[in-house]
DNA sequence: TATTAACACGAAAACGGTTTCGTAACCTTT
DNA sequence: AAAGGTTACGAAACCGTTTTCGTGTTAATA
């Protein structure tokens, strides 16, 4: 077993000192060309590389970045993911993901294991328990501590921190707006229960296209659906709603919502996208391949991720002191397809 | 900004050696019991966390294990992904991810990012150019160098490491044989242009389950798609296939082609599963929400990546040097749904 | 020839911990 | 009172780097 070669055993075999070794190797004008080209030789011979761990101690950086996503078998997320890991990648940091399964306690618990020097800032999107609690004190502790936080998609004004978002409420006004527009009158919105603030987001949206369009809201068009066990959603209940409301399109916060719904009504004998159209939110895996294609709010996560972590390694890489943050705003569009009429 | 604080503020500030502080937050019984009460209650009231660089230098043990797959958005991958970090977390890991893209420069280049003292151990899938290259140096050299490595289902004869897959050839085998079973003849096998070794191994159960059940292997009741950009697949292709040779049943060695040559089948009018059965393999996404649902294989990514951070981690931290390695196979299931007749 | 500058290198501190070993001060024993 | 044993702590080495600063040797200058 070879193992790793150290700047100790180099200067031991070369007889000169370390910091000669190190110094060699940087090519410094202090070591004459003679030593550098011995020493740079015997290094490249025996495959020198420095020792990661050393260096982050001796700079205080680790070139790493911490990301916390509340699920990683989840397309928006992996989709994030890509981005950040992409762009840090380009920049040499190498990214360290801890998945908080929704869950406060161990959202907390990673942040702190990483928080010790392992990395040197962190990307973020919320648990849904966290956003329940209202509770962000392990977020705070960490900026308090002068680590960069950028935190995407599920965010919260109570941290002052760098943000990444869509424009959830504008895009669910043009879905909303594009479904009035081809000729559609009763415009169903399927949402959560509401503790994610995304769904509001989009409710609003929704809400003011009707406004605006001098349709009247009506509370028995919006159908609460449980986040998570969509399985357990009755279908009966569903076909209800669509029946009994004459629905003639919908808008979902999500995609499973709108598969799963585009299934029951045309299940029911409802024809897509003459008697209704849909439009989900979250253009995945599903959306491309349902039957038929289902229009979708793109949210372009890569595009999501890679700003995150730009902003997040410029913070990181900035030796100013100054607290600026800004929060961006990535544009969401509607990708057409043929659950609904153009 | 509160910064992190030491062992060395610590020390100072009670007016007592760095040793004795150590020691001190480590209940060590060298230490009175009145200074081990001042300095934990010190340490306690400026939240004293031991910097993780400075251990890992120490120990040469990071606690981070290096995962590298060849795509991160991807049903499979995340799934086994969630294994790995989940288990990794329970013992106290955390999980750095490297995507290679599929490229074999990208593979390499993170791994020597990663081997220089960042991890204590590799777990990863090759990406198809490894693969199609047939070069391994990189897995070699971090073998050799005493690194621990776990490949999982994209695996190589050529390293001798731990591995992980799942019993392709006998999954496509069940697969095939549920499908002769429930009286089909004519059974397509739909597969990619096969320089992924998962694609062969799929192919041979179906040729043995053929063979046992006395049916004339039939070359044209193959169809080799192209991985990857499935949208390019023209649907008269797939069509012509379907009709010309009057398929009855397919197995698909991914989900992908699954749902999209049943699309198109019965698009053409073809009844599933009454006219033709499907079977795709990779439990996804898709599958779960397709209509009908489709009857697939499962591999049960999260036990596999479990399984793989399981044996990674028994091999960083055993002492012994005894170089015995392990490929364990996880069972893959069908799981029959709607595609298929049972 | 004495002084100074340039050159080439090494010693040592620092990053933040852990751990071994040495020792001063007190206590117990004979 | 001398010897031995505890107790409680500190000094220092170590992990693998980087970097500052000091210094001996040689070459250039006055």
């Amino acid at each position: 077993m070879k193992r790793k070669i150290t700047l100790k055993h180099i200067a031991r075999e070369l007889e000169v000192s370390i910091s000669t070794v190190s110094k060699a190797l940087k090519n410094s004008e202090e070591i004459s060309k003679d030593t550098k080209e011995k020493v740079q030789a015997f290094a490249k011979l025996y495959n020198y590389k420095p020792n990661n761990i050393a260096i982050s101690l001796k700079n205080k950086r680790t070139k790493n970045i911490g990301v916390i996503i509340p699920d990683i078998v989840h397309h928006f997320f992996t989709t994030v993911f890509r981005g950040i890991e992409k762009y840090a990648n380009a920049k040499g940091y190498n990214v360290i993901v801890c998945v908080s399964d929704e869950s406060f306690d161990k959202e907390v618990i990673n942040m702190e294991m990483l928080a010790n020097g392992s990395i040197d800032g962190f990307i973020m999107a919320l648990s849904a328990e966290t956003q329940a609690k209202n509770d962000y004190k392990h977020l705070q502790e960490v900026t308090e501590q002068g680590i960069p936080l950028v935190l995407f998609d599920r965010i919260t004004d109570e941290i002052a921190c760098d943000k990444v978002v869509i424009n959830d409420k504008e895009a669910a006004y043009l879905a909303a707006k594009n479904l009035i527009d081809s000729g559609r009158k009763k415009i169903a919105l399927i949402t959560t229960d509401d503790y994610l603030n995304v769904s509001l987001k989009r409710a609003e949206g929704y809400l003011d296209a009707l406004k605006d369009a001098n349709i009247a809201f009506d509370e028995s068009l919006v159908l609460k659906l449980p986040y998570g066990a969509i399985e357990n959603i009755t279908e009966q209940r569903v076909e209800h709603f669509f029946n009994a409301n004459r629905i003639d399109a919908a808008l979902c916060v999500n995609e499973l919502f709108a598969i799963h719904c585009m299934g029951v009504a045309k299940k029911s004998g409802l024809r897509i996208p003459e008697d209704v159209s849909f439009i989900g939110f979250t253009d995945g895996i599903l959306s491309k391949y349902s039957n038929p294609k289902l229009s979708a709010i793109a949210q372009h996560g890569q595009q999501m991720g890679e700003l995150a972590a730009k902003m997040l390694i410029e913070k990181v890489e900035s030796e100013s002191e100054e607290e600026t943050y800004k929060t961006e705003i990535i544009k969401a569009t509607l990708i057409s397809r043929g659950s609904t009429i153009n």
